[in-house]
DNA sequence: GAGCCGTGGGA
DNA sequence: TTCCCAAGGCT
């Protein structure tokens, strides 16, 4: 079993040698952009967000300039990327730094995680990465590579094996060269200890990885108990009226909170009357399918299902600066082009 | 505690 | 094709 001393010194000389040193986030103390970078980073991969990280602080290059910004060009600036709340959350915390910090980033882990979205981890990525404080981060690859080197067994989901990782997480963070420490794990992560296929005879951890010496890689970290997914059936309707389109902006919460789609109804409910059945598709979400039945249409107010103030129309061929869901961009595309 | 919240890519 | 899940957090 590694001694946190040793670990580290394995770890951070990994990072001198091997470590991503060159990523858009990286070589800046700036703490709106590790933040934004974090932000984006949840729950997805690097390749995906480096363009939107770009296109995002070329037009916010402060978290005053983020702050001031409405709403739908914030949300503009996210569609695709998924998980809106993050994108309104980014907001929200903007306008807090803004009006209760002066614009100065908050410098302590307990500030930091009062800010909107930002949780255990981020805020110690946030802290370490930006203000060289020793705080601990468990992200996915971190909780990969501690679940296999020290063999803690169970789905993270579980907060019995959550509460493990993040002792085992703490017990092993540096009191200095916190950041290439965070940094190193992540790298470790994500290109040595695999979820599939690691390459165990490169990693500076096998001497005494659990994983590798009891055979059980493929068993750890534990996998979520898999349950079936529901399935949801929706008529979207389709009105255009001289190359406008129009367009509903769904609640705050929820599924594409924020965001703005075709008017949509239960296929359980009453089809309703239109010209044209256009093609259907499924989309896929993590917990459920959504089967779409795009529906052309005359006139919303006919079909009687959206009070005139929950809608609006755009130019179809040059949608304004709104929110789009991935699958209502690639449909006004597709509309666009016929 | 358990469900919700997007999207894209790898195997 | 189908399954899994990635720099998680909120309710």
């Amino acid at each position: 079993m590694w001694q946190p001393k040793d670990f580290q010194h394995k770890v951070i000389e990994y990072y001198r040698k091997h470590g991503r040193k060159h990523l858009p986030w990286q070589g800046t103390k700036d703490a709106y952009r590790i933040w934004l970078s974090e932000i984006m980073l949840q729950q997805t991969q690097v390749s995906t967000v480096i363009p939107y990280y770009e296109n995002f602080l070329q037009r916010f290059p402060t978290i005053v300039d983020l702050a001031k910004a409405s709403e739908d060009e914030v949300m503009h600036l996210w569609s695709g990327l998924g998980y809106y709340s993050r994108a309104r959350n980014l907001h929200k915390a903007a306008k807090k730094v803004a009006d209760e910090f002066n614009g100065d980033f908050p410098k302590t882990q307990e500030e930091i995680e009062a800010l909107p979205g930002v949780g255990r981890s981020t805020a110690g990525a946030v802290a370490a990465f930006a203000f060289d404080q020793s705080t601990a981060i468990l992200d996915g690859n971190v909780k990969r590579v501690l679940a296999r080197c020290y063999g803690i067994e169970g789905w993270a989901g579980k907060a019995s094996v959550l509460n493990s990782l993040w002792q085992r997480a703490e017990a092993n963070t540096p009191d200095t060269h916190t950041a290439q420490y965070n940094q190193a794990m992540m790298d470790l992560g994500a290109v040595v200890c695999t979820r599939t296929k690691p390459k165990c005879d490169t990693c500076p951890l096998s001497d005494k990885c659990y994983a590798l010496k009891h055979d059980m890689i493929s068993a750890l970290p534990g996998k979520k108990p898999k349950k079936a997914r529901p399935k949801r059936a929706v008529y979207w309707l389709v009105c255009l009226q001289n190359d406008q389109v129009v367009l509903h902006k769904r609640p705050p919460s929820g599924i594409w909170g924020g965001l703005w789609c075709f008017p949509e109804i239960e296929q359980s409910q009453s089809e309703p009357e239109h010209q044209q059945k256009l093609d259907s598709f499924l989309h896929k979400f993590s917990h459920y399918d959504l089967e779409v039945q795009p529906l052309l249409v005359k006139n919303i107010a006919d079909t009687g299902i959206m009070e005139p103030n929950q809608i609006d129309t755009f130019a179809l061929n040059e949608i304004a600066e709104i929110g789009l869901p991935t699958p209502v961009s690639k449909l006004l595309q597709t509309l666009a082009e016929n």
